[in-house]
RNA sequence: GGACAAUUAGCUCAGUUGGUUAGAGCGCACGAUUCACAUUCGUGAGGUCACAGGUUCGAGUCCUGUAUUGUCCACCA
């Protein structure tokens, strides 16, 4: 017979495995095909799993998708629809890198060691080595997921789908290549789209500049040898002899000449309204650069891709920007240069998203995706609600990116990650930069004229590391080597340009007719911090390709916070680990302790505490289950003298009550559950199986005055209606139901559900 | 500077077409218990639903404004 206590620990291996054995996951399996027959229910239900990246642990971010996921699909499932839960990992292009450039520093390497092949081959072991930890523990948090459809982003068909789309964009001219100033970060040694740049604000110094007879109010002096031009307000009276004029000024280089240009775009109240104009390391100096560029020489850089002073720079060439600014400043001071000091002034910095050291800026050719008749066409099917947004209040937010969302930087000059179908034909291209490791482990940098007079094309090849072609180079697009002598771009695809695809390139890539069967997907259910990321874009690219919306519903599910409602991070101490959780309470705990109560949009706090309530939800099922079994089994004539006199009339009308109630009350969960209302089902399922079922209906059972039968109805209903959120002690307590032929359906997760 | 949310019991939060006496978990107080479950059961305390107006027969719920907190975005060198 059951044991007092539910033991977590014992059963959920074992449930997990009969599910796998009757294929429960899968929609063409027998079982799950009786049961849509029996149901003749012809919607399908799709859920594309957020991909986790394959090589990181979960955290309980990702346990709260799996059990809004899990229990939505579930659901599904048990309405007979047409049900698949798609899973798969993600390469996670720089987040996989920067873990694996850690693991390398501490070996005492870098990634300049190695060419990029070798590696790419490096990282990619380092990631099969993992890749079974995330796989693994959402099955430990009881996903019903359709592992026969799991997919990676770095599989061969779905790279092939990948490149057939960047191929498509090309010809429909929706990329281009061009050199503007991007987003970049030194110490990641690479370029990022506007959405991986934070900002934060900082106490700065504000150093006011002699330059010529003008003043200027500057936080970066040490940019100044990247100077071509200053800038006044067009209206300011002060400088209206200036303009059009070259101004010689005094510099710590010597003297030179720099034209006064007229802009709207500089304040007249800041500073001394003059603006010196360093188009290569600022963004809105390149833009004025753009506007005035007749009138100017070209931009000029003084910062380089490590960070450093350029040869520009003269004596300051080789210093870290930061280093270099102390150095000009004293130089300044000490030629008399420098007028003031203001050390009061606050401003904010861009800082890099991984690893929060400053963003530079600075001008690389990288290729773009032309967003506008993206983002257009996302809009116009929000406002036909094609898709709708539930998660308080971010459908506006995503509305407000979609309208002013600007071009989409997708180079990044890092390995791990989809290489670029861009190929440089060697002769037309000798002034390529281009830098290889050498069959004997040294670098070797320089245009690749040059190099091809020491070493052969092959050898270079082998060994290359990067390249950095010039916005003027010719390139052609290819899926393979377009002939021997070609070279192919190094930079890899941003990870979210192939992420964007994923709903569809999965469905594509999979089984025959899957694409068919269920696309659009029915829900994407993910966290609203990768709204603009990755939803926003799915969109976008979901459109572009199929010309369907990627998915009708998107459900954003809130962070989950501490007891406190503070943000979960390592330093804190604070952070939950799912897997521990469900180790020590169980995972139905976990599942239900994460989707009670919960909104979809609003975060949500947990501690100790809720896990344990929800694990003694656990017991209290398994005991009025066990109960009932156990009274089922005790001789009728136990209870005899109590059944003989009750009065019949009193138990025919608590009867009747039970099933009104039990139907009500399932009727109510399903409209809940059809309305994406999880947090208030599992709220609803919780307390009338507990105050209501045991407290009264047992109760009464006890004292006759409802039938065993009528119990045993009610208990094979509130199992079913727990499953979705609670799947591993319902199975384990149905297959008891199943043994003693309480119940037909041998197994719960493909039953039906009540009154369907 | 702009946008989006949140504000309900000591704490953390539900409460979605406006409708009896506003709910849960944790915590608290008192009590019970060989009879499924101490991971239990019973009883109880605790709320002018941020504030101020408005709409309505009726407002935690709708509207306007204010305050506070949080998030996102932008940004002046």
């Amino acid at each position: 017979m059951l044991d007092k206590q539910y033991q977590a620990q014992v059963h959920e291996k074992n449930i997990y495995q009969l599910w796998l054995k009757h294929d429960c996951f899968n929609p063409d399996s027998e079982i799950n095909q009786k049961l849509r027959a029996k149901i003749k229910n012809n919607d399908a239900f799709t859920i594309i799993m957020p991909p986790p990246n394959a090589n990181d642990p979960l955290h309980v971010g990702h346990a709260m998708f799996v059990s809004l996921e899990d229990s939505m699909v579930r659901f599904a499932r048990m309405q007979g629809k047409d049900t698949t839960w798609i899973p798969g990992t993600d390469h996670a292009g720089i987040e996989t890198q920067f873990v694996f450039e850690k693991k390398l520093k501490k070996d005492g390497q870098s990634r300049f060691n190695f060419d990029r092949d070798t590696l790419y081959q490096m990282i990619w072991e380092y990631v099969k080595t993992n890749s079974d930890i995330a796989v693994d523990q959402i099955k430990q948090l009881g996903a019903s997921a359709d592992w026969s459809r799991f997919k990676f982003t770095l599989d061969k068909d779905i790279v092939d789908s990948v490149l057939n789309t960047f191929i498509q964009m090309n010809q429909d001219q929706l990329i281009y290549r061009t050199n503007r100033l991007v987003n970049y970060c030194p110490k990641c040694g690479t370029a990022f789209s506007n959405l991986e740049v934070n900002h934060q604000e900082q106490d700065s110094t504000l150093y006011y500049i002699k330059y010529g007879p003008f003043v200027l109010a500057t936080t970066r002096p040490e940019t100044k040898f990247g100077d071509t031009a200053l800038a006044v307000h067009p209206e300011d009276k002060r400088y209206q002899k200036y303009i059009g004029q070259d101004i010689e000024i005094e510099d710590l280089l010597g003297t030179r000449k720099l034209r006064v240009i007229a802009d709207t775009f500089v304040d007249p109240e800041f500073g001394t309204g003059v603006v010196k104009i360093t188009p290569y390391h600022d963004f809105n100096d390149f833009e004025a650069w753009q506007r005035h560029k007749d009138e100017l020489p070209p931009p000029i850089q003084t910062i380089d891709f490590n960070g450093k002073l350029t040869t520009i720079a003269g004596p300051y060439a080789g210093l870290k920007a930061l280093v270099a600014r102390e150095q000009v400043v004293k130089d300044l001071e000490s030629k008399g240069l420098l007028v003031k000091v203001d050390k009061n002034y606050h401003n904010n910095i861009s800082v890099c998203y991984r690893c929060s050291n400053p963003i530079e800026p600075l001008p690389l050719p990288q290729f773009y995706i032309k967003v506008k008749s993206l983002t257009q066409a996302v809009l116009k099917k929000l406002d036909q609600k094609e898709v709708k947004v539930l998660g308080a209040g971010h459908d506006k937010i995503l509305r407000h990116w979609l309208k002013q969302l600007e071009d989409w930087n997708i180079s990044r000059q890092i390995v791990w990650g989809i290489r670029l179908p861009i190929w440089y034909e060697v002769d037309k291209n000798h002034d390529m930069m281009v830098t290889f490791i050498k069959a004997d482990k040294s670098r070797v940098s320089g245009p690749l004229g040059e190099l091809l007079q020491i070493h052969s094309l092959q050898e270079i090849e082998s060994g290359l590391q990067n390249i950095s072609a010039s916005v003027t180079a010719e390139y052609i697009i290819s899926k393979t080597k377009p002939g021997e002598n070609y070279l192919q771009e190094t930079d890899t695809f941003d990870t979210w340009f192939s992420s964007s695809q994923w709903p569809f390139v999965t469905l594509m890539n999979n089984q025959e007719g899957d694409f068919q069967r269920f696309y659009p997907t029915t829900i994407m259910e993910t966290a609203y911090d990768i709204l603009m990321f990755w939803v926003m874009r799915m969109l976008m690219m979901g459109i572009y390709k199929t010309g369907q919306v990627p998915f009708s519903t998107v459900y954003l599910h809130g962070l989950i916070r501490d007891s406190k409602g503070q943000k979960m991070s390592k330093s804190k101490g604070n952070v939950v680990n799912p897997m521990e959780i469900s180790e020590k309470y169980g995972t139905d705990a976990l599942r239900m302790a994460l989707i009670i109560r919960s909104s979809p949009g609003l975060d949500k706090s947990v501690s100790e505490g809720d896990f344990k309530a929800m694990r003694n939800f656990t017991n209290k099922i398994w005991n009025a289950s066990r109960f009932i079994l156990l009274n089922k089994e005790a001789a009728v004539g136990e209870n005899k003298e109590t059944l003989e006199n009750i009065d019949e009339s009193i138990k025919k009308s608590k009867e009747l009550v039970f099933k009104e109630k039990l139907t009500q009350i399932t009727q109510e969960i399903t409209r809940n559950l059809n309305a994406l209302q999880l947090g208030i089902a599992a709220d609803t399922v919780y307390n009338e199986f507990w105050h209501w079922f045991c407290d009264e209906c047992i109760e009464d059972a006890k004292k006759g005055f409802i039938d065993q039968e009528l119990i045993i109805n009610g208990l094979v209903i509130f199992l079913k209606l727990l499953h979705p959120f609670m799947p591993f002690v319902t199975e384990a307590l149905w297959q008891e139901l199943y043994q003693q032929n309480l119940v037909s359906d041998s197994i719960l997760a493909s039953s039906p559900w009540p009154l369907s």
